[in-house]
DNA sequence: TTCCTTAGCGACTTTGTGTGACACA
DNA sequence: AAAGTCGCTAAGGAA
């Protein structure tokens, strides 16, 4: 089937033609045959780098050439990105929606193609984002993980949802292959096609003492020398591959690249650069590792590491510079860095209370699907390596000739139901008993289940939280949101969450490690493990500053929590990122990740604290401030300043010049020699501003006190959802 | 023989990833 | 459960 025949614009078949692309490939075909432009809806099951963004474009380009404005939507940002890209710059107005300050929300209704996460989707619907019922063409990249247990939910309720407000809309499905595509299938209403074809032949198989068998042949490997996982990189870096290595744990990826740079020992400039680039951006003991490692053309890959020297991996390994990465499953999912050879030595994962178990059969072919690039390698390989002969035919069995596993609706969880249901009735989708019901039975968990006992247990049992937390009001058959439920659905937390946060401060009093350590322990925040050796800060705490905290408790998770409130508070006490990694074994960015998740944890608590607990609005604000910038208190008046940041304001405090008022006031001379002069020039236009408007403000104020005088006292404050500032 | 490096062994430790708010001149 | 680290001892080689 050729493109030329596709009722595509113009522009979009020229572009393909320039970039060689002509024919369909036969599983993009299909999807056209099942009527991919005859608005129906498709569930493509097929595999990696066959060609799914392509059926998206083209059927994107097709529905806004008729005036209709398409969602596609991803699970990672990174993925957002790499969307964003392929569809910009072709014809069509494209948006990027994420977590990220990308672009204004209100403005994404004048764009043609809008790129979001799947969260971010579903926050826009609960802030009722108009432009969303415009949405004629929904994609839904990865479906498969509807069946993810954590994230899972939230996809399911987001496509329901869109389904409901815009009953003509148009659903194409992108999925791995699993092993019930069937039933997700039926529940979309959509055309199922499923394939195995590749466009580069995909071997996959088994090493065991010298060979990898493959069904039917096998391959020798040249003169082993090595151990087993180092042989078979050597032996496709001689034929001019490069390999990607799956291990389970940091530590293991990290020992890999250091062996395998002292084989594979490779110089070359462009290696020397990378290296110091990465030097520079991981300064901590792991960053130093990957410095070394990269210089001899071998790297590893995990979420340890910041973006900058994550990137630099990924860049060097796409430009053929580095020859290997040992990576953790960061690599499996998401970015498209396809490699000659897959190895996958560690098939296995610890899991909490279980041990270790085998990594599920979809996350294998997910590992698996990376070998080979198209239109650069003659094909691609997928090794496992067995320790034992008796293991060579149970890898067949397990891995490669496994079937994927069924994918389950998780829904119904009683966590994700909390929250969901919550957005159901503060966004209007429904205002009784019966329509939250009603709109559960649409589920894919209803589609799945044929007894529906479950469900309509949890829900009411759901129900009866929401309303005992203050969340939802029943007034006879009606349910509806109270102030409290709508705002926590609008900010995206956990009702769990935002009880937390609301009861915390009760009664106790306001310090910044308290509140640090509440908003660790909310499951909205992401924790670090304990280690052994973190018993000694641990202890510490509960000695000597228990006083501070607002919970008490003995579970393991709240232990953890003190820890990632220790890294914070180290974080925001200006300590250095290095000595915070080494003190408590931890990578760079692993602190980010801290930092971001608190972030916006802070803002909510103090939009809630200020509307519903207890008052304390400056620390609130004063504490969010110090954690979006990593500073101390008294470095805050001059943060407010834009090209200021910890470092800076470090720089000029230290001189002294402690405000912008200060710094109006310092000799120009010294302002420039602390930061130089173009930084200097900016930064006194601000703070000239700056004083005007606040002197202004302060008379405005004084003002306004004299009236409030008069008021009486007891009148509570109207519950208004406005923003602290300004 | 002495000194230094290395190999081998056992005890001990540790164990993946990821999304979310809001909006300033 | 398994991989990696660390510290110890024994072994081997050079001076």
């Amino acid at each position: 089937m050729k493109i030329n025949e596709m009722p595509i614009p113009n522009h979009l078949r020229e572009a393909y033609a320039k970039n060689g692309i002509e024919e369909l490939y036969p599983p993009q075909a299909e999807c056209v045959n099942a009527g991919l432009f005859n608005r129906k809806n498709i569930l493509a099951a097929i595999p990696t780098a066959s060609g799914k963004t392509l059926i998206a474009e083209m059927a994107m380009q097709k529905e806004v050439a008729e005036g209709g404005k398409c969602l596609y939507i991803v699970p990672l940002k990174a993925l957002a990105s790499e969307k964003y890209e392929d569809f910009s710059g072709k014809s069509v107005k494209v948006g990027i929606a994420t977590g990220d300050p990308d672009q204004r929300d209100e403005y994404l209704g004048r764009y043609d193609i809008i790129v979001a996460t799947s969260e971010k989707t579903d926050s826009l619907i609960r802030n009722k984002a108009g432009w969303l019922k415009s949405i004629s063409l929904l994609v839904v990249d990865e479906i498969h993980l509807i069946g993810d247990e954590s994230r899972g939910g939230t996809l399911e309720m987001v496509i329901a949802q869109l389904r409901f407000q815009n009953p003509d809309m148009q659903i194409i499905g992108l999925s791995a292959t699993m092993g019930n595509p069937e039933s997700l299938a039926k529940w979309l209403d959509a055309a199922l096609i499923t394939s195995e074809w590749r466009p580069v032949d995909l071997r996959e198989g088994v090493y065991y003492d010298g060979a990898i068998h493959f069904h039917g042949t096998e391959r020798l490997l040249e003169t082993p020398k090595k151990d087993d996982d180092l042989n078979l990189l050597l032996d496709t870096v001689n034929e001019g591959g490069q390999c990607l290595v799956f291990v389970s744990s940091r530590r293991s990826a990290e020992a890999y690249a250091k062996r395998a740079a002292v084989t594979l020992k490779k110089t070359s400039p462009t290696l020397d650069e990378l290296s110091k680039r990465i030097g520079k951006a991981d300064t901590t003991a792991s960053g130093k590792n990957l410095a070394l490692a990269v210089k001899s053309g071998a790297a590893f890959h995990h979420a340890g590491l910041p973006r900058e020297a994550r990137a630099a991996v990924e860049e060097g390994f796409r430009n053929g510079d580095i020859l290997c990465i040992s990576s953790t499953p960061t690599l499996a999912a998401g970015l498209n860095l396809p490699a000659r050879r897959v190895i996958i030595r560690d098939y296995q994962r610890y899991e909490r209370g279980a041990g270790m178990n085998p990594i599920p059969v979809l996350e294998y072919r997910q590992m698996a699907g990376r070998a080979g690039r198209p239109r650069l390698d003659p094909y691609g390989e997928a090794v496992l390596i067995a320790k034992q002969q008796r293991d060579v035919d149970r890898l067949f069995e397990e891995f490669i000739d496994a079937p994927a596993e069924d994918i389950t609706s998780q829904c119904q969880r009683e966590n994700e139901l909390r929250s969901h249901l919550l957005a159901l009735i503060t966004s209007g989708f429904a205002q009784t008993d019966g329509e939250v019901r009603g709109f559960m039975e649409k589920s894919f968990y209803a589609s799945q289940k044929s007894v529906h006992r479950r469900l309509d247990k949890n829900i009411e049992k759901t129900l009866a939280y929401l309303e005992k937390s203050g969340m939802v009001e029943r007034e006879g058959d009606e349910i509806h949101g109270t102030l409290f439920g709508a705002l926590t659905s609008r900010l995206y937390l956990d009702p769990e969450s935002a009880m937390m946060i609301k009861d915390g401060l009760a009664g106790k009093k306001f310090t910044a490690f308290g509140m640090l350590h509440l908003l660790c322990m909310t499951p909205d925040m992401f924790r670090f493990y304990l280690k052994a050796s973190d018993e000694k800060f641990v202890d510490k705490i509960l000695k000597e500053r228990s006083e501070e905290l607002l919970l008490d408790d003995l579970s393991e998770e709240f232990f953890a929590a003190i820890k990632t409130a220790l890294v914070a508070e180290e974080w925001i006490s200006e300590i250095g990122e290095d000595s915070i990694c080494e003190r408590f074994g931890v990578g760079a960015g692993d602190i980010h990740a801290v930092v971001e998740n608190l972030r916006w944890l802070m803002h909510a608590a103090g939009r809630i604290c200020h509307e519903f607990a207890a008052d304390c609005d400056d620390e609130m604000r004063d504490l969010e401030l110090r954690v979006t910038h990593g500073v101390k208190e008294e470095l805050l008046p001059l943060i407010a300043l834009k090209g200021i940041g910890r470092v800076r304001a470090r720089r000029i405090f230290d001189r002294g010049i402690t405000s912008p008022e200060k710094l109006m006031a310092a000799e120009k001379d010294e302002v420039v020699s602390i930061l130089g002069a173009t930084i200097a020039k900016n930064v006194l236009e601000q703070a000239g501003r700056r004083s005007a408007k606040k002197r202004e403000q302060e008379l405005e104020e004084s003002e306004d006190e004299h009236e409030e005088e008069d008021l009486p006292t007891e009148k509570k404050p109207q519950a208004t959802l406005f923003d602290f500032g300004g």
